[in-house]
DNA sequence: AGCTATTCATAACT
DNA sequence: TAGTTATGAATAGCT
C-alpha cells in the first residue's frame, strides 16, 4: 500500500480518482491556507470552482472574499472591476447631466422657467419655437386636407353602391329610399371631417401622446385632454 | 539541521523569520493550487496579501481573478457586485431611453418628425406650441419694457446730473454746452433700446444659448446669430 | 472513509 | 536571498 513512486501531474482521467484527489488536495490546499494567514499575519483568499459545479472557498480571519479581491485591485493597479465601475458612474451621471438639461430645454420650449434666461436667448427661443408653430400647423393642415378627401372619397365610394344596388332593386321611383345628401356635407370643413371620420378612436383623437408621454418617462408631455380647434 | 520537532502554527514574532516563511509557504501554495487545478480540472484562484504590502496570486489556466470571482459570486448566489454592476446597467439603459425620448420631444416641438404623430397629437402639440409662443412673447415683451425703462431713467439721471452740473459751473447761458435732447429718443422702439442699452455683451445678445446648448449636450439648440425681429 | 508507503514541503540552519 | 537537510506533513493507491 501507499504510493509506489512518483507521480505526474497531469489531468486524472479516471472521474472517481479525480474527485477524491479534488476533496483531498482541497483541504490540504485550504490548511495551508490557514496556515499561511496564521503564521505569516498575511491576508488570503482560495477560490476553488470544480468541474462538477461546486464551489469552495477559504477567506483568512475577518476579511470577506470581496475586500480581499477590491484590496488586491487596488494594490495591483489592475483595477479591473473599479475602473469599469467608476467608468460606468461617470457615464451615469453625464447621462443625468443631458438629462436634466433635455428636461430644461423642453420646459423653456413649453414657456416656463423662462427667468433664467437673457433677452438674446429669449428673442431666439421665440423665434424658434414660432418657426415650429409654423411648421407644426402646416403639417397639421396637410392631415386634415387628406384625411377629409379620402372621407369625401369614401362617401362618394358608398353613394355610388347604394345608387347602383338600388337600381338593381328596382326601387329608383320611390323617393323614401332615397339616399339623403347629408346637408352638411358643404359646409363641414376638413377639421370636423376628421373628427367624424378619423380612424383613431375618439379618446385618443383629443389627447396628445408623445413618444415620451406614451412611455411616462417625464412629466412634461403636452397632454391635451380638452383643445378645441 | 532540519527541523527537530513538530512545530505550531501561530504567528512567528521574528519579522525576519516571518518573511522567509512567508515566501516558502507562498509558493507552497501557489504550486498546490496549479497542482489541484491540473489534476482534477479545477478553477483555482489564490490571493495573497502580506502584512508588508506585499501582494502575489495565482490563478487556473486561461481564466483571469475577476472571472472566478464572477463566477463564485454567480455560483455561491451572494452576488454582492454582479448584482450592482446590472442594476447600474439597467440604470444606464432607462437613462438612455428617456433621453432618446426627450430628444424626440424637443424635436417634436421643432417641428421635425412629426410624420410619427396622429392628428390628435399633432393638434396637441399644435396648442401646446402656440400657448408657449405666447408665453415666450409676453416674457420678452416684459424684459423689453424693463430694459426700456431703466435705460430712460438712466439718460433722465444722466441729463438731471448734467444740468446741475452746469449750473453750478455756471454755463447757464452758453447754448454750445446744452444737453442734447435725442431726437431718436421718442421714436425708438422698446426692443431698440435694449439693443444699445442692455448689460450683455454684443455678441451675447445677438445669440440664444440655452442650458443644453451652452453645455453641448445636444445639437438641436435653438441657438440664432442672425434674428432680425 | 481509513490506512500506509512514499514523496513533498519546509523549519532550522548555513 | 539562496541552498541544505532532517523531519513532519501531504497524499496516491489501496481497502
Amino acid at each position: 500500500m501507499g504510493r509506489l513512486g512518483k507521480f505526474e501531474i497531469k489531468r486524472i482521467q479516471d472521474a472517481t480518482g479525480r474527485q477524491v484527489c479534488y476533496s483531498k488536495r482541497r483541504s490540504g490546499i485550504m490548511k495551508k491556507a490557514r496556515e499561511l494567514a496564521v503564521l505569516c499575519d498575511a491576508q488570503v483568499a482560495v477560490v476553488v470552482l470544480s468541474s462538477t459545479g461546486k464551489h469552495h472557498h477559504f477567506c483568512s480571519d475577518g476579511a470577506d472574499i470581496k475586500g480581499i479581491f477590491d484590496c488586491y485591485q487596488q494594490a495591483t493597479g489592475t483595477s479591473l472591476w473599479t475602473e469599469q465601475y467608476e467608468e460606468m458612474q461617470r457615464t451615469l451621471s453625464r447621462l443625468k447631466d443631458i438629462n436634466r438639461n433635455l428636461r430644461t430645454e423642453i420646459r423653456q420650449r413649453m414657456g416656463e422657467d423662462l427667468d433664467a434666461l437673457e433677452f438674446g436667448e429669449l428673442r431666439g427661443l421665440e423665434q424658434s419655437v414660432d418657426a415650429a408653430l409654423e411648421v407644426v400647423r402646416q403639417r397639421k393642415y396637410q392631415v386634415i386636407t387628406r384625411q377629409t378627401e379620402t372621407y369625401k372619397r369614401k362617401v362618394k365610394h358608398s353613394q355610388k353602391v347604394y345608387k347602383s344596388l338600388r337600381q338593381e332593386l328596382g326601387f329608383m321611383d320611390n323617393p323614401a329610399f332615397g339616399f339623403m345628401d347629408n346637408p352638411m356635407m358643404g359646409g363641414w370643413d376638413g377639421v370636423a371631417a376628421v373628427e367624424m371620420g378619423g380612424g383613431g378612436s375618439e379618446a385618443d383623437m383629443y389627447a396628445f401622446h408623445a413618444v415620451s408621454s406614451q412611455l411616462d418617462l417625464h412629466g412634461m408631455a403636452y397632454r391635451r385632454s380638452d383643445c378645441p380647434l
